[in-house]
Parts: structure tokens; sequence; C-alpha cells
RNA sequence: GGUACCUUGCCCGAGUGGUUAGGGACCGGUCUGCAAAACCGGGGACAGCGGUUCGAAUCUGCUAGGUACCUCCA
């Protein structure tokens, strides 16, 4: 049964869906204002791992995961500044075409890494009636209060009648003394009191009307409404990067329980960050590296290109609550270790079965599942994967055999593994089909003849075609009685 | 300063109080006209110092080093 660690009680907890077959999972997603960056990719594929896993053992998801693309309230020179406006004067465009730019790559870059797309993909600025209705909520509920059209959490009175900071372990005392001094303060009752609806500043040029300003929802409110939107008042489980438990998710708790009066979440998920040279790759340090970086090679601390399996491989081989840090070092081990993988699932495809096994394939599938459980340990699967992997070398090798109804086992077992679950594409012949053949049989047949070269002792001619074919990028292997190559 | 977390072999990276994680690199072997690749096998570790325990990398205390959040951040 599966066990997943809920930020909130700070432990594994088996996990029980609300509605008997079907979940509820929202993940905060990107804000669309830059290209994604290796640390966008491991929320991504982590709660992907998650949507697949769930389905897998049974359940109907809803998988909701938001596009931002209003709100952020920037805090340097600009101070108060969309975000999104301010980068969009910077480049003459339209604000949402600088949306629908970013959304469009972030969209490829998730393809490329076999992230499934989720089931409901909202924006924020798709919901700013929601919002405002949402925010009149806490207001009617005495939560809030409204100054110079700018509507701001009441936290202290928020947590006289409920516990703030309970996600991130925190105590208002604490945050009191701490709080730097931010834009807007002085309409504030409280340093720690934050905006759910923000007035706009003459030159911001996305605003909406609402009740109290011209203006744009507080950061935390998309979350808040959309989630109750699509999810109900209660749903599942909540995901994001760690960096957003505060004061992120804790907003988000105070807002949903000022105004629905109770929880909306019951598993608290976070992802824990990537990590370079052991500091935190993000957009304040200025140290990331954009995902089409990583596939192109173009960067001065990438040795190569590195394939979206690769990257998606990377990241699935550390625990999705330890960070892991990237180098070029542990990404070309990555990458290896995935060609391992991949020519012992072409190897498996190609076993032939004998009448009986002399060696035990079984019991695989029922260890990479214990593994998913135990809050989805996924490099314990993979280090199950390549155990099997060496089962299937000694099989393919002719020093074990392996019957019909444990091959059929097995190659079920990896399909479910490796493709439907850890969502690694093991073709990487992309293309038509018709293509792939004709391409396929070109090669053969100039390998079959170089074998005849080779049966005719004809040096010369058979390591100039082993030559020609390396420096046009394929892996050429001799084989006992044959040959294999790839590309 | 406050809060939380981390420190595993050459590198990356799992881990339950007692039994091999796994991958990469390296070394040895198989194969081979040569080569490459592939495959098989192998060694090595738990930051330091105490404590609990029959037994601790795993629990506890201290020390050292590091990181994250407290401000936009995945």
């Amino acid at each position: 049964m599966l066990q997943i660690y809920n930020t909130l009680t700070r432990q594994k907890e088996y996990f029980r869906p609300l509605n008997k077959g079907l979940v509820g999972m929202y993940v905060c997603g990107p804000t669309v204002y830059g290209d994604a960056h290796l640390g966008h990719a491991r929320p991504a594929i982590t709660f992907d791992l998650l949507y697949r896993y769930l389905q897998y053992i049974g359940y109907k998801v809803r998988y909701v995961r938001n596009i931002t693309d209003v709100g952020h309230l920037e805090h340097d020179a600009d101070e108060g500044e969309d975000k999104i406006a301010k980068k969009a004067r910077l480049e003459q465009l339209e604000p949402m075409e600088v949306v629908q730019y970013y959304t469009n790559r972030y969209h490829h870059d998730m393809e490329q890494l076999g992230v499934l797309p989720p089931s409901i993909e909202p924006h924020a600025s798709g919901h700013i009636i929601e919002q405002i209705a949402f925010i009149q909520k806490i207001l009617d509920k005495g939560y809030a209060y409204i100054s110079n059209g700018s509507v701001y959490m009441d936290v202290e009175k928020y947590a006289k009648d409920y516990h703030y900071g309970k996600l991130s372990g925190r105590n208002l005392q604490d945050i009191v003394t701490e709080t730097r001094e931010l834009d807007g303060q002085d309409e504030k009752k409280h340093s720690y009191d934050f905006a759910l609806w923000k007035k706009a500043a003459p030159e911001h040029i996305m605003h909406w009307p609402s009740p109290w300003s011209e203006g744009f929802p507080g950061w935390h409110m998309e979350c808040s409404t959309m989630g109750c939107k699509y999810l109900g008042e209660q749903f599942d489980i909540h995901g994001g990067g760690m960096d957003l438990m505060f004061p992120h998710h804790e907003a988000e708790i105070a807002q949903s329980c000022a105004a629905l009066g109770h929880d909306s979440v019951r598993y608290w998920m976070h992802n824990n960050m990537i990590t370079i040279a052991g500091k935190k790759m993000g957009k304040s340090y200025n140290n990331f590296i954009t995902l089409e970086q990583f596939f192109t090679g173009k960067h001065e601390l990438l040795t190569k290109p590195f394939s979206p399996m690769t990257i998606r491989f990377f990241i699935l081989m550390a625990h999705y609550r330890s960070t892991v840090d990237f180098s070029s070092e542990a990404l070309e081990a990555a990458e290896k270790g995935l060609a391992r993988l991949t020519e012992a699932y072409t190897r498996l495809q190609k076993l032939q079965p004998a009448a009986t096994s002399t060696i035990d394939t079984g019991g695989l599938k029922e260890k990479c599942e214990e593994a998913m459980d135990d809050d989805l340990n996924s490099p314990i699967v993979i280090s199950h994967l390549f155990d099997s992997a060496r089962a299937i070398n000694t099989i393919y090798d002719g020093k074990a055999t392996i019957s019909s109804a444990d091959l059929e086992q097995l190659k079920a077992v990896w399909k479910t593994f490796v493709i439907d679950i850890l969502g690694l594409k093991m073709n990487n012949s992309a293309g038509n089909e018709q293509h792939a053949e004709a391409y396929k049989g070109a090669v053969d047949m100039l390998l079959e003849l170089r074998l005849k070269a080779k049966q005719n002792k004809d040096w010369a001619t058979s390591d100039t075609i082993r030559d020609r074919l390396i420096k046009l990028g394929f892996n050429i292997k001799d084989m006992k009685d044959g040959f294999e190559w790839s590309l």
C-alpha cells in the first residue's frame, strides 16, 4: 500500500484518498516569464511519477497544474511591478504574448522529458473572477481588511482561530521579529500580513477591475482558488518545490481555512532542490542551466549535450526528497546507466524462450512495487532493474535459459515499470516506421558486407566500412557470429 | 539571528538497529584478425568524539563542516 511523506505531519503516511478510487492532485506549475531550467524539471518529473503510479495502482486521477501568469511582485528596483509586465515592456511585447511564448516552450520541454500533460492546466489570469470571489469570502469571514485599495490577510486574527505556521513549523512571534521591510508595509497592520489583492500602480500593465481597486490578485491566491474550483473544497494531494513551503503554501492554507473554515489539502508533498556546486539552482542565484541548454549542450559547464531521457533518468536516480547535485560527470554517469538499461530492454525483446528457466527472474514486480509504495523510491526501483538487466544479459549470452511464461512476465514487468511508470522512452528511433525500417535495412546490409569481407580476411574493406560508420556516429559491436549496431 | 535539514567508498546515490543497494570510474577476466563495444567478476564507506545496546552508517548528545527557508523562487 502506497505511503507518502506528508510535510504536514513530517512522516510517511498511508495514502487513503478522500473518495474511493479517485485522487485529486494539485501541483504548483511554472511562472511563465522565462525558459524552464533543470530545477523546473524536478517537480514536473516527480509528480509525473506520482501521477503515473497512482494510475497504475488503479486510481482515476485528476491532476491540476497551474500556469502562473499574473501577480508575482518583484522586490528589486522596480518594486511592486508585475514580473510579466516588466518583461513585456523590456521586449516590447504584449504581456499575453510573453505568457504564450514561454508556456509553449515549457510545454515543449516537458514533452521532451516525457512528462505527461496534466488533466487541467488553469491560468491564473483566466480565473480573476473566481479569485475575487474567494477574497470576498475571506473578507466576509472577517480575516482580511481593505487598505488603500488593496486587500490584506489579517494574519493575527487568523492565528487566533487557526494554526498559522503548521506546515512550515514557524510561529508568529518568530515571523514578527524576522520579516523584513517590504513594499506597502505602511498599508498593512502587521508586517506578516500578505496581500490578497493588490492595487495596481498606474504604469502597471496587467490589471483587472475589482470591488476594491483596479489591480491584480496576491500571489498565493490562484492556488487556493483554482484548487478549490477544480478539485473541491477538500482534496488529496498538493505538491510543489520545498522552497514554496513558506510563505506560499502556508499562505494558501491560511486563505483556504479562512474562506472555507477547514483545511483543503490532506497530503502536502514537497520535492527537494537541484543544486549546482552545492548551491540551489535558482533564478535568484542566476546559476541555472535551462533545459534547452542541456539538450543542445550549449553551456560552459556542460561537456556535451544530454538527451531529455538522460535528464529524466538522472532525476529519477535520486529520491525526490533529497537534494541532487548537478555536475556534468554525474550526468554522464546517468547517461551510461540509462544506455545499459536500454540495451537490456532491447535484448529482452529478442530473448528466445526455453523449456525451463535456469535463472530466477521472478519477484521483480513485487520488489518494484514495494519500492514505489515506499514514498516513491525510484532509485530502488532502478537498482532492481539493473539487477534484472544482469539476469537478462546472462540469458542473452546463453549462460542461462528462461521459460516462455517467465519471459512473458519479465517483458510485462519491464514495460510497466520502465515505460509506463518511470516514463523512460526506450526507442530512440523516432520518426515514421517505414523510414526507420529502410534505414535499418541499409545499415544491416553494409555490416553484412563487412562480415563477408571479414570472412575473406579482407581487413582493409572491413575496417573501412567500420571506421566510416563510426565516423558517422554509429557504434559497431562485433559479436561471436554477427554484429550489432546502434546510433 | 530564528527554524528545518544534510554530511555514506574516487564520483553520483539508496538504506531497515545485526545479512550485497545500484550506477559511473578503476582493476581483473570473457569475446576478438586488430580495435571498440558489450558482458561477467572484484575491491573498497558510512564527518569527528562520546553515550544507549549483545550489536549502530541506522537511536541519542556534543563538535566540525554544509545547505535551505525566513524576500521572487520548482
